[in-house]
RNA sequence: GGGCCGUUAGCUCAGUCGGUAGAGCAGCUGGCUUUUAACCAGUUGGUCGGCAGUUCGAGUCUGCCACGGCCCA
């Protein structure tokens, strides 16, 4: 491969190549194409990357030499010939054989600007990969991100597994499913919102460290922020609570930075973010006080005071919130965005933790906590509720509000429900998004980017 | 869902006041044996996103629609 040459022979001078006489084959698409009457320079790419093709008659013969003439940029190559240098100093090969391997009937985008037209680089996805280095740079950094998760789990025996991506109760999630149906046993099926309420089902089941990177379904719009279909990460681990999970979150990312840039810092749409120092932790109720000084801790508490509020702020209420789903509403409008370095939000409300483990000493807020960086949720992680009883009576509250009308609140999982009547050791779990990380260890400002083929209306 | 911007050759883009649609690259023909945005000469290529309207005349003005981008909800 190119690469593979450049590293071992790209720093030999011209007079060594010249002795060693190093004989090579090669393949890939010609990129550039320039004919000097009987001598030719070309290059091919690879997956690994280019090199340059130095291909003339006398070397080919008469018939290949006129048969290379016609191939077009973008055809498939394949060569073989031995390594020089040119007068430029470009490890090159002088080719002695040559043959096209597939021919390419449309032309590429032009070689100089390449292609740039945002619409064409999302639904051809293949031209941009051709064209684009960040485009190429950008999936193998995701691929990246994603072995380095998995490493760091499965060195501490966390065990990967699959769960059901179609489900007949959609759970583990507030949001809107796909419904699909299933003809042979006529029922209805939705796709996945998240793979919480399974992944929990093997800890009672005994695997007591189980994880799963994998794709959630939520029917929902399109931003630069979300695609209908998404990666996530779900980790569970019993006998840890959620502040074993915030220290193993902060090891995860600060090893994943010096993974992917050999450092801590990372560069976010042109701001920088230190993962080299100790996250910041606050509780929801620190957090929205500290942002909104004329608000005192009484007012936190008080439903009429939090309404005042959060309607002056432009938020649309709904009669059913309490103090909780208030409070959660005015952090995440006049705190989120501003939570920049890596920052630990702990203590959500319990009225809008549905899963999660209540406080011992506060019952109404829940042992959780979320981590943003750049002003964005990356990770939501918390204690589970492993009380049947709480969860079954957490259930019939979420059924009441998708009576009320709520088409995200959950269903009543009496199965999971059943589950936790047998016992579930205390477990922590932990969601990352996957895709959102990636943007930010990619300096990518869409999830478009971070996808190699994201959701598109039909082009006709 | 709302607002703003965009859509012209395969790609990247011009197009003045409403008056016969252009450039570079790619393609095609010819020349050129160390080029690299190769070069030189010649040349082909258009449902100007779609449909209506105004006008003697629309890429250009107006309306509606489609797709995309950004911002907001």
């Amino acid at each position: 491969m190119a690469g593979e040459l450049h590293a071992e022979y790209g720093e030999k001078d011209g007079a060594e190549l010249e002795t060693r006489n190093v004989r090579v084959k090669v393949a890939g698409r010609m990129m550039t194409r320039r004919v000097m009457g009987k001598a030719s320079f070309c290059h091919l790419q690879d997956m690994s990357g280019q090199i340059q093709l130095y291909v003339t008659r006398d070397a080919l013969g008469e018939k290949a030499y006129e048969d290379f003439k016609k191939w077009d940029i973008g055809d498939i190559l394949g060569a073989e010939g031995t390594l020089f240098k040119t007068k430029t100093g470009e490890l090159s090969v002088k080719v002695d054989g040559i043959r096209l391997l597939a021919k390419s009937l449309r032309p590429l985008p032009e070689k100089y600007h390449g292609l740039t037209d945002t619409e064409t680089r999302y639904r051809q996805r293949y031209l941009d990969l051709i064209m684009n280095e960040v485009a190429r740079k950008t999936f193998r950094v995701r691929t990246q991100v994603v072995n380095y998760i998995r490493d760091f789990l499965n060195l501490r025996q966390f065990l990967e597994v699959e769960t059901p991506m179609m489900q007949a109760i959609p759970g583990g999630a507030v949001a809107r499913p796909f419904v699909t149906h299933h003809h042979a046993l006529d029922i209805q099926l939705f796709l996945r919102i998240a793979p919480e309420l399974y992944l929990k089902r093997l800890i009672v089941g005994g695997f007591e460290r189980v994880y799963e990177i994998n794709r959630n379904f939520r029917n929902e719009g399109l931003s630069t922020r979300h695609n209908p279909e998404f990666t996530m990460l779900e980790f569970y681990q019993a006998y840890a609570d959620y502040r074993d999970l915030m220290n193993l979150t902060e090891e995860m990312f600060r090893g994943l930075t010096e993974q992917v840039f050999g450092g801590t810092t990372v560069t976010y749409l042109g701001e920088q973010y230190d993962f080299g120092k100790p996250f910041g932790r606050l509780t929801l109720k620190e957090a929205v006080l500290r942002h909104n000084p004329t608000f005192s801790a009484a007012d936190l508490e008080s439903v009429e005071k939090l309404a005042g509020y959060a309607k002056g702020l432009g938020i649309e209420l709904k009669p059913t919130y309490g103090t909780g789903k208030l409070q959660l509403e005015i952090f995440e409008k006049t705190v989120e965005e501003k939570l920049k370095d890596p920052t630990f939000i702990m203590a959500y409300p319990t009225e809008v933790s549905p899963l999660a483990r209540r406080n011992d000493q506060d019952p109404s807020i829940a042992d959780r906590f979320e981590l943003f960086i750049g002003g964005r949720e990356i990770a939501n992680g918390f204690s589970e509720l492993n009380d049947a009883e709480d969860q079954a009576e957490r259930f019939r509250k979420q059924v009441q509000e998708k009576e009320a009308g709520d088409e995200e609140a959950m269903h009543f999982d009496e199965d999971y429900v059943r589950a936790l009547e047998h016992g579930m050791p205390p477990t922590a779990g932990e969601g990352i998004g996957i895709d959102r990380l990636v943007m930010l260890f990619t300096d990518s400002p869409s999830i478009r980017d971070v996808l190699l083929f994201p959701h598109m209306r039909p082009e006709k």
